[in-house]
DNA sequence: GTTGCCAAGTTTTTT
DNA sequence: ACTTGGCAAC
């Protein structure tokens, strides 16, 4: 371990420009640190700057592991130690080895790694909630139980929980008093059994199989702790109970390390919101408790927000009782009040920040900081709430931007084409298996189907095994015989029979994507599909793209990326193995652990879209909340404890604190809820954002003559004299003049520019569609004429 | 074996 | 409102 000297650390230009508080944490280099960071108070920017003050220190890239909780959060923090390290542009040779990645992700990789100390297949599937979903079905089939009374969904929550817990399927069972949770502990058994079988895991066993893996095996243990002698651990208030053991484990003891741990984790229990999945904030009150002598740092101060947002925040959280006061406070003075509107419907509502967001980018023209679409985001609840904002910013030509980085991966073609690459890599994986074998209809039916699970069932082999051994069933028809036979004959093709050996092999993973694509009959089943039916247009763009994403992805690939290569000397496994299969597999995992947020692009000139969710960890200039209303905000589900209230009121504090400078939040009085309109009744929230730093505007009757007239429900009379009635002015007329310019800002891309793309090289915009799914169609020189959706197609303009 | 229609449940948030 | 799953007709 490198001498810190201690006496000069603060002379390092990588700490200049931090506040004294930032500085004491960013330059807290040993033992155990816990930050106490405040909304805005710059703790990203602690933890970039430590690791880069750290190796300035000369300690060693490959040592430090730095944990978040979503990849895009861990590219940006990439790229910003990159830029402190190398402040002139360049490559930087500091950062190589250093791995900043995800929970999930680093589970990934190590139990690809230690694969074989599980008894895992090393090519595992990760299986998404719909392959979990449709597996556990399967499972309460076999076992004979019924739907009804085992909802799926409610079982796989209930197994959710309890992995995150720790406590495995034995445990589980064991513990199990009653006949229901008998029943479920029976199908959690059956479901692991499926999962191992399979050569899957789920989610959630990626951390508690990583977990055990780290307790139950000291060499798998030592090797970790070795390598990473530095931890950082940002976003530490949603981490599970698993989280925090692995986190526990890899730091490891003073015994073990010969010295106190280097652990560095900061948080903000404020910004709690994902205890629904697991997150456990006692984790924080443990981390004293576990790394004994830990120095705990507060960032209180907050460079983010203007004062009025920042004490509405401050207003609202103090009703959480379950709660350490901490002070927001900043030195930034004046601002504007935040402005609270209660509006006639949705549509009212979208079209009233709608038009506030046009109003404060012209205002802003003249000054001396002019905004663009791209510093507006708005926020909601639910996904379900983004329809109606969409719709009106569409029709206003505004251009927008939806951060929903898993819709992609969730679309039918999409699913089913990487299910066929998942049977490519790991043909045991018989749920892939299931949702290809027939898709395009091919012949093998239920009844052919049933045969076979029957026979694989009988054997204990797996479908595709059964498959291989399909002429050993007498009763399966010869028709049915002959189409599985051609069908093995097809993946072996693809994979070389499971070797990546074979002669005929592609030899890219673009090529073995465009391949599964084709030879499945995929393409040509969506061909015959759209021919009849418009609509279907969009899959075969989107397997287009999905080729692009592979293309891409190959591009990137780095095999020394890769956490686990320790270092030439114990990476040694799997350095001969197929190159293909192992980039495949990579890809697959990747695929599989994007998540929402991953889907932020600050450069689009488009405003943001995302849910509270979504928003944590992010700053906008300006921002629009809607749905500031009870059972939306706080959310109907979450009525059931004051735990889960207060989680609410952390969402809500959340959204606030992610606004600079303007924030505007609506309620309608009357939602469309599955297509009927409801009565409303404001957000508790609402009041206790306290009156002094609010401006609340009643415009629900402006404009009057559209939906159900007032008078019926005693909700918003009562805090009636709160909304103050005003006329509101349209800017309707504003409209017009920018549209044009919003629209081709929506694709950043205006026509007859010349475009370059990662795999079709340089072409030429013909036409630009915006929306939702904004599309150019591109004229490129080497490929032709081709329709691309511009959130995935990664284009760089050319001038 | 495949296609198309109707009924029912459904979504809160996400790795 | 919108998707999904089950069932009957082709």
């Amino acid at each position: 371990m490198p001498d810190l000297d201690q006496s000069t650390q603060n002379g390092s230009p990588l700490l200049e420009g931090l506040t004294d508080a930032q500085r004491a944490a960013a330059s807290a280099l040993e033992g155990p640190v816990l930050v106490l960071a405040a909304a805005g108070s710059g703790k990203t920017r602690v933890i970039t700057r430590r690791i880069a003050y750290l190796m300035e220190q000369g300690v060693p890239a490959w040592s430090i592991l730095a944990l978040t909780f979503t990849n895009k959060a861990a590219a940006e923090m990439r790229e910003r130690i990159e830029k402190v390290l190398s402040p002139a542009g360049g490559e930087s040779r500091h950062a190589r080895g250093l791995v900043v990645t995800t929970f999930h992700s680093l589970c990934a990789r190590l139990l690809r790694r230690y694969a074989e100390v599980l008894g895992l297949n090393p090519d595992y599937s990760i299986y998404d909630t719909s392959d979990q979903l449709s597996l556990v079905k399967r499972l309460i089939g076999e076992l004979d139980l019924s739907t009804s009374n085992f909802p799926p969904r409610q079982v796989l929550s209930v197994i959710s929980n309890s992995k995150n817990q720790l406590v495995d399927a034995e445990m589980f069972a064991a513990s199990a008093m009653d006949f229901s949770t008998r029943n479920i502990a029976k199908i959690f058994t059956a479901y692991q059994r499926g999962l191992k079988k399979a050569g899957a895991v789920d989610f959630d066993d990626l951390l508690l199989l990583t977990a055990k893996l780290l307790r139950e095996h000291a060499q798998v243990r030592r090797e970790c702790q070795d390598r990473w002698q530095w931890m950082m651990i940002d976003e530490y208030q949603d981490t599970n109970r698993a989280q925090f053991e692995i986190a526990s484990l890899l730091a490891g003891t003073p015994e073990e390390r010969g010295a106190k741990p280097n652990i560095f984790v900061v948080g903000d229990p404020d910004q709690a919101i994902y205890g629904w999945r697991g997150a456990d904030i006692s984790n924080i009150l443990d981390f004293e408790e576990r790394f004994q002598g830990a120095r705990v740092i507060a960032l209180g101060e907050n460079f983010r927000s203007t004062a009025p947002i920042l004490s509405a925040a401050d207003t609202l959280i103090r009703n959480n009782r379950q709660r350490k006061h901490k002070d927001l406070f900043t030195k930034r003075p004046g601002g504007e009040r935040v402005t609270v509107t209660l509006t006639r419907d949705e549509r009212h509502e979208a079209e009233i920040l709608t038009d506030w967001m046009r109003d404060l980018i012209q205002a802003s023209a003249d000054g001396d900081r002019p905004m663009t679409w791209n510093d507006c985001a708005v926020f909601y609840r639910t996904n379900a709430l983004s329809r109606v904002v969409e719709d009106q910013l569409r029709r206003a030509q505004v251009p927008y931007v939806v951060v929903r980085g898993t819709a992609f991966y969730q679309r039918e073609e999409i699913k089913t084409a990487l299910a066929y690459l998942r049977v490519v890599a790991n043909s045991d994986d018989d749920v892939s298996l299931l949702r290809v074998i027939n898709t395009p209809t091919r012949g093998i039916g239920k009844a052919a189907l049933g045969l076979l699970q029957n026979f694989a069932a009988g054997h204990g082999l797996s479908l595709f095994a059964a498959l291989r051994r399909a002429d050993e069933i007498s009763a399966l028809s010869p028709r049915a015989r002959n189409s599985v036979r051609e069908f093995v004959s097809t993946v072996d093709h693809w994979n070389g029979a499971g070797s990546f050996m074979g002669a005929s092999l592609p030899g890219s993973l673009r090529d073995l994507a465009e391949r599964v694509i084709t030879e499945s009959g995929l393409e040509s089943h969506y061909k015959a599909q759209a021919a009849k039916n418009e609509a279907e247009e969009d899959r075969l763009d989107n397997l287009a793209e999905l080729v692009s994403s592979a293309a891409e992805f190959e591009e990137n690939y780095d095999p020394a990326d890769d956490p686990m290569q320790f270092d030439a000397a114990v990476a040694g496994v799997g350095t001969d193995e197929p190159h293909m299969l192992a980039l495949l597999r990579a890809y697959l995992e990747s695929v599989a652990l994007v998540a929402d947020a991953d889907a932020v692009d600050s450069e689009t000139g488009a405003v943001t879209l995302m849910t509270l969710h979504a928003a944590k960890g992010l700053e906008f200039p300006i921002v629009g909340m809607v749905g500031l209303e009870e059972n939306v905000l706080p959310h109907s589900r979450a009525h059931t404890s004051d735990q889960e209230l207060e989680e609410e009121r952390r969402l809500c504090f959340v959204g606030i604190t992610r606004a600079m400078e303007h924030l505007h939040m609506t309620a309608a009085k009357y939602r469309t809820v599955r297509g009927i309109s409801e009565r409303t009744i404001a957000s508790r929230f609402l009041e206790e954002l306290g009156s002094e730093h609010v401006h609340m505007t009643d415009r629900s009757d402006s404009l009057g003559g559209y939906g159900p007239s007032t008078g019926t429900g005693e909700s918003w009379e009562d805090s009636a004299n709160q909304f103050p009635q005003t006329r509101s002015i349209s800017s309707s007329a504003r409209q017009s003049q920018r549209a044009d310019e919003g629209s081709q800002m929506a694709a950043g891309l205006r026509e007859g520019a010349m475009v370059r793309h990662p795999r079709f090289g340089a072409g030429k915009v013909m036409s630009v569609m915006g929306g939702s799914n904004a599309r150019a169609k591109i004229d490129f020189r080497t490929v032709g004429v081709k329709t691309l959706v511009l959130e995935y197609a990664r284009l760089e303009p050319l001038d």
